[in-house]
DNA sequence: CGACGGGTTGAGGAAACTCAACGCATGTGG
DNA sequence: CCACATGCGTTGAGTTTCCTCAACCCGTCG
């Protein structure tokens, strides 16, 4: 995990970031101290417990949230892509309720906590910006929910791998950092079915898979399993 | 569904609310117009798609939060209780996410969500209790997500309970206006197996229901089943 | 080389679902 | 008042879904 200091106004993220309400002037007045981290696949940004120091903004890569229950048994709460914001719960809690576990090569900004409270206490812009993305994180927490309470096996992983795709649009072949046990531990199976169900995919010619790389062949097919079909108009 | 204007400086539940941070001369300085609202069983306050035009605190009952899936399928998100927050997703949607129907005799206050925003806009303190509000919803949702994921119909159920009861302090008797449809449509399971379990409960004596009303009697015996106690081996 | 972790596959069993029937309240129209 | 429908809860039988346990393959790493 290499860090070092990060130029905000610069950033390719910039306009997406909960910075994205302010001009040059009022960014460069900041004075916040950003550290700008690269880092690969295992590394564990902070565990469940940690004493909450600082946020993280994920610019590129992938990260999972984990909770592991007393029977040992572990949970993936939530995939973080692009964009994506982590550890903000510090802002509340005093330590992380996950761990935050990186999946594939990643670059994020680190922020500290301590100033960013102080910063979105003076700027409702930013203060406005969080909430947002909390409000995202809820959204999504919830369809996981939906998806968990009320779908099978077959459609919860074909739901997800749709999903996955749209995270990396134009993209033919995508990176798919997941293992087995990832998948089981994101959708609430175990990983023998979350092979089974794979290899079915794959023997229909719906998707196909090599190192660490994902093709989606028959994203209707994957749509019709997954219970939903192909934009039907929205009411 | 009947409603009133409400006098928020003498609201009972003043200190827990949004505006909790502010005082007498802020609070009465807002001009903010809230409706006060009783509503009983069945009431619907708003339905999936429908704009949002109202933010609502749960002051007294229970509230649930359903979504439904194209299947048909119904899944309750989320379940509110005294001092609950619900609507407040159209600050950022223009329409709400999930139908919010009323389980229990019910008081709410009704805000209107244009005046809420631009009260907020202008209040940070404002701003930040309903940052900590979605916060909150976001932590029960990933541990439903656990739930959900992780564990057996039983356990669930157990969990449930003992999460339930905790709503109710010093309370031995506890409201209860879940059916079975709605136990099994928050736990993800079937109607069928839900009453199979309570009713197993009941025989254990765990568990006593009547009119609408709940006693847990073997509180340990519930939490053991639920998991959270050490690695008891079952027989 | 052997150990190991990830993926696959099979067999058997447990968990949960579906379908169906029935009891029991409540409500409605004749 | 009865006859009847309706909705919830319970229970049973049979089936599907999913899990567990185990074996095996394969690439990687020491």
């Amino acid at each position: 995990m290499q860090h070092k200091r990060s130029d905000c106004l610069q950033c390719a993220m910039r306009d997406r970031s909960i910075f994205a309400g302010l001009n040059t002037e009022e960014l460069r007045s900041l004075g916040m101290e950003v550290q700008d981290i690269a880092c690969h696949q295992g590394d564990v940004l902070y565990r469940k417990g940690d004493s909450a120091r600082h946020a993280y903004t994920l610019r590129t890569g992938a990260v999972k949230l984990v909770k592991s229950l007393e029977n040992g048994r572990e949970v993936i709460i939530r995939l973080l892509h692009r964009g994506d914001l982590l550890g903000f719960e510090g802002m509340q809690d005093a330590q992380h309720r996950h761990a935050a576990i990186v999946l594939a090569p990643s670059q994020l900004c680190r922020l500290d906590l301590a100033e960013l409270q102080r910063l979105s206490e003076r700027l409702p812009k930013v203060q406005e910006a969080i909430r947002q993305r909390w409000q995202q994180a809820l959204q999504s927490s919830e369809d996981h929910i939906m998806e968990l309470g009320a779908k099978r096996a077959e459609a919860r992983l074909a739901t997800f791998l749709l999903q996955w795709a749209e995270h990396y649009p134009r993209l033919r072949s995508l990176p798919f950092p997941l293992s087995r046990p990832d998948l089981a531990a994101f959708l609430g199976l175990s990983t023998e079915h979350v092979s089974r169900i794979m290899a079915d995919f794959k023997r229909h010619a719906f998707i196909q898979e090599q190192r660490g790389h994902l093709e989606i062949l028959a994203p209707q097919s994957l749509a019709e399993l997954a219970g939903k079909w192909p934009d039907h108009k929205p009411d």
